[in-house]
DNA sequence: GTAAAAGTGTCTAAATATAGGCTAATATAC
DNA sequence: GTATATTAGCCTATATTTAGACACTTTTAC
């Protein structure tokens, strides 16, 4: 990325990165993650070749930014209401549920290898770090005698992405209720 | 416009007009058009107000443009086969075609005084303006005697705004073939 | 009727996009 | 294998967009 997206973006800069979000975003549920092309995506966004060097280094470059952006629009949705435990399982379901809003990608993510895929990789571990941010700033204790609340942070996020792999490829027929019951079954100690 | 579209258009220039041209489209099918803003079309397309004022006088030049886009748009699609008669009424059938694949915005335009708006003569003028290059250029014998061939392109293309108008406003049960056949009996006289 | 709010159209320096050319690296074809 | 085509990055002068301010008009509210 070389630009900084927490800094101040003019309407232009902000057109410019939705519509190379947006054209990663339709190839992926089009064909394999390898066989995108930066013209692709130029194509698909009416942008030239140099607009998208202004922005990117290459195309996994737009891809992690993708999948940052994606968590952060997703979680973003979690009410602030949404404490502790309750928090987590709200977390888990908004992002089972954006697979499931996007039968396409998730097909084509399915297609290649799945959970063993590069792209599933990059795709959870973006995801993931979102999902952290969230956690920390409203799923957590404030102290914590037992445990430091950064490494419960952590185990936390690393538990929903696990959740959602296995209901993604493992079980993909699991009905919500079942999730969420293995999911707090799993945070009580999987007892 | 403050832009000579026959000129050649950088893809920025081109990303530009689309966004302006869809976002008044969109608008035209939720409120009249005195109800837009410029404003509103910036909101929309995501572009600040001094690029539009970069393109356009005024919202109305923006809408004629619009007419002319899509008018033009439409009428590509007649086959180079359409000659005389024949393209003359698959011209009419296109733009009829139009209106019936956007009954929001043709609700819209009948809600508004309908044929009797300023709306409405506006994107008739602007259609039949079309109408008229593509039926010079297709539909015409190269020479008559009786008559001069840009008065018939005339006469020709007001006669398809006019079945036109009756068949969005005043018969707007009619079949398709009931239209086509008025046209023909039109064309020869209506007798 | 008058005050506040919203809209219009213009302007400018700074930010950003653009065409297209360049080299090198990879595919694809035969 | 070698030729051909496609792609990746980078670069630069030029063209376009941008924020925000300005003066003015119209709409809305009460």
């Amino acid at each position: 990325m070389k630009i900084d997206t927490n800094n101040h973006l003019t309407l232009g800069a902000k057109r410019t990165l939705k519509a190379f979000r947006t054209a990663m975003f339709e190839s992926l549920a089009e064909q394999e993650f390898d066989k995108i092309t930066v013209n692709d995506i130029c194509q698909k966004s009416e942008y030239p070749r140099a607009t998208f060097y202004n922005y990117f280094d290459d195309k996994l470059d737009l891809l992690e930014y993708l999948w940052s952006y994606i968590g952060h629009d997703i979680l973003q949705q979690l009410p602030n209401v949404a404490k502790n435990e309750d928090g987590l399982i709200q977390t888990f379901n908004l992002l089972l549920d954006f697979f499931h809003e996007h039968i396409p990608l998730l097909e084509n993510i399915k297609h290649n290898n799945g959970a063993d895929s590069h792209l599933w990789h990059n795709t959870a571990h973006y995801l993931k770090h979102e999902a952290n941010k969230i956690i920390v700033e409203n799923c957590l204790p404030s102290t914590s005698e037992r445990i430091p609340t950064k490494l419960l942070a952590r185990f936390y996020s690393d538990l929903i992405v696990v959740m959602l792999e296995w209901c993604l490829f493992e079980q993909p027929d699991i009905s919500k209720d079942q999730a969420d019951q293995y999911l707090t079954t799993l945070l009580h100690g999987g007892l």
